[in-house]
DNA sequence: CTGGTTTACGCCTTCCGTAACTATC
DNA sequence: GATAGTTACGGAAGGCGTAAACCAG
């Protein structure tokens, strides 16, 4: 039994119009693709979906009827799907998990906290402290999104950003910013 | 934000292994396929799902978790569509709604339609009355399943099978099986 | 003859699998 | 060197659009 999305949208704008036409121009494609859309509908589930009036249209059978509202339902779930995803790229009601090297981290994080739910006030934020090694690895594994570090052993595919320098020691205190590959400054502002 | 079920299946399942060669395994196709549906998932929206470890498989990004969860709920519900357009084909928990010809219909439809719940109580029955020419057109707008008539201007579209004939004098009593088209005797016994 | 659906057919995109490459352990 | 994921590429399949056929009013 396997359908695609496609196929469900085609037939449900066909059986809203009751139309091939209508749907054809509505989603802007051919009628033969609505129609052969609907075919292989009623040749995976076995159910004849419509009654075709050659020179006017098609109707639902009681059969097809419900078919849509059931296939109506889980377009919108998908399309639904899609907006969750892009609301977990923008953090909205997102969470931001970060991860500290412990002896700096209890006096940098409280501003730096403090500064970005100033400006993503949806946003929650949990932090955690972790030395070195287990940090790096916990980025790894996608645990946290962001380490807040020293700029030591930190391995190719991680993203590192300097926010603060010593000048006087020549070592750089700092965060590398995001999980492992993508940047995450992007997505948290 | 285009996707299809088949990707979140693959994706899916790469999550549940954290592993692109396990769900390939799993889903009797190659590693690159299931790579490039994630990839493509990836790509439409906007999030790393993944953090590939060269080596040694992949683990889920906190977004890629969420979204799992998601997406297997839809596939879920596809595959619930599936099964509910096959218990629409075998008329379970389904309605039978026939329309038969005014004059002998409250003759012949008692006894008929005992014979047809003690075969298959759960389905339920609507029985209405319509003169030839309505009862026809409503055929054909997919209203009723089944009519009972005389074999009388019976269009080519709608299946007629005989189930009573007066010899005396050559006229049928019969019910046109069926609403157009498809034969509805195999669906509902 | 008109309006609307389906079939025929050729093109193009997409998906898939094999093989080679890359990177970690 | 072994394992596992990704890239490259050639082939197969499915989807699409144009054109033609079909059918009812």
């Amino acid at each position: 039994m396997h359908f695609t999305l496609k196929q469900l949208r085609y037939f449900v704008t066909a059986g809203e119009f009751n139309s091939v036409t209508k749907a054809a121009e509505t989603l802007h494609v051919s009628q033969p693709s609505i129609s052969s859309a609907i075919l292989h509908l009623e040749d995976v589930t076995g159910l004849q979906l419509f009654v075709r009036h050659h020179a006017q249209g098609l109707s639902l059978t009681p059969a097809g009827r419900k078919f849509v509202l059931k296939a109506k339902q889980l377009l919108q779930d998908a399309e639904g799907l899609g907006h969750y995803a892009s609301t977990l790229g923008e953090d909205i009601a997102g969470s931001l998990r970060i991860v500290g090297f412990p002896t700096f981290t209890p006096i940098l994080m409280p501003s730096l906290m403090k500064a970005f739910v100033d400006a993503y006030p949806e946003v929650t934020i949990q932090c955690d402290e972790n030395h070195q090694k287990d940090l790096i690895q916990s980025l790894h594994e996608g645990r946290y999104e962001l380490g807040l570090t020293y700029d030591l052993q930190i391995p190719a595919d991680i993203e590192f950003e300097a926010i603060i320098e010593f000048p006087v020691c020549g070592t750089k205190q700092c965060p590398p910013t995001g999980g492992p590959g993508r940047a995450v400054p992007e997505r948290v502002g």
